[in-house]
DNA sequence: TTTTAATGACCATAATAATGGTCATTAAAG
DNA sequence: CTTTAATGACCATTATTATGGTCATTAAAA
């Protein structure tokens, strides 16, 4: 029997929001389910799951076919997701290394 | 012996960034690999997978600990992703219901 | 109206990922 | 300096997914 895993609505809805952006681009190159599969090097079933916005695929996959049909993820800028990356782990080498975990209470304001 | 799937360098850098936010995500928050994991209900080897930007992991589980840590996916503007998914549904529901395959030359320019 | 083939949905099997565990390293705290 | 535990990196096993196939439906073309 399957593991019952929940998935908040906000994820489940990036993934169907990316499945349609996916979809979307797929029809406006006028590539068939099949042809944009065999683009992508996957199964057309795994291609119906991604544009379903189904949880299941995996990230590499998704984001592959994303890329072929031209779909900008994280660019909301003209940086490219090069700098993105840097800037992030700029600020990540700002933090302690390692977490200490609190012992007593929490304080989760920012 | 694992097929050996080959993805872009996009794509690749995209699976980086968003590991890398979550990561960032997780120290701001002060929570260790086992905390977060633990709030995700996945295991502490799948988080490290995810925070390294593997390809591997489910879609649905990587999105999910993105939305655990506060990460905006895909919301350059104010709109929730719901009026986003409306928006695509549109814009496909004014295409063919089926894609045509192109006989002889494709014409791809847009 | 007839023909063609794109799409939606499902299945069994092979392929792959998720898990729980282990161990070494080493920040951070004491 | 000593202690603690967070992190990085693996591994074998189990759980889950990706695949290739099939079939029904029905747009779109003929």
């Amino acid at each position: 029997m399957a593991k019952q895993r929940t998935f908040s609505k906000y994820a489940h809805e990036a993934a169907l929001l990316l499945g349609e952006q996916i979809k979307l681009g797929r029809k406006r190159r006028k590539w068939t389910e099949q042809n944009l599969a065999d683009r992508a090097g996957i199964s057309r079933a795994t291609l119906q799951k991604i544009e379903n916005g189904e949880m299941s695929p995996a990230i590499g996959i998704v984001f592959e076919v994303a890329a072929i049909v031209g779909i900008n993820l994280f660019e909301q800028d003209k940086h490219p997701l090069s700098k993105h990356i840097e800037q992030i782990r700029d600020k990540i080498a700002l933090l302690p290394k390692r977490i200490q975990v609190e012992k007593k209470v929490v304080d989760d304001d920012f």
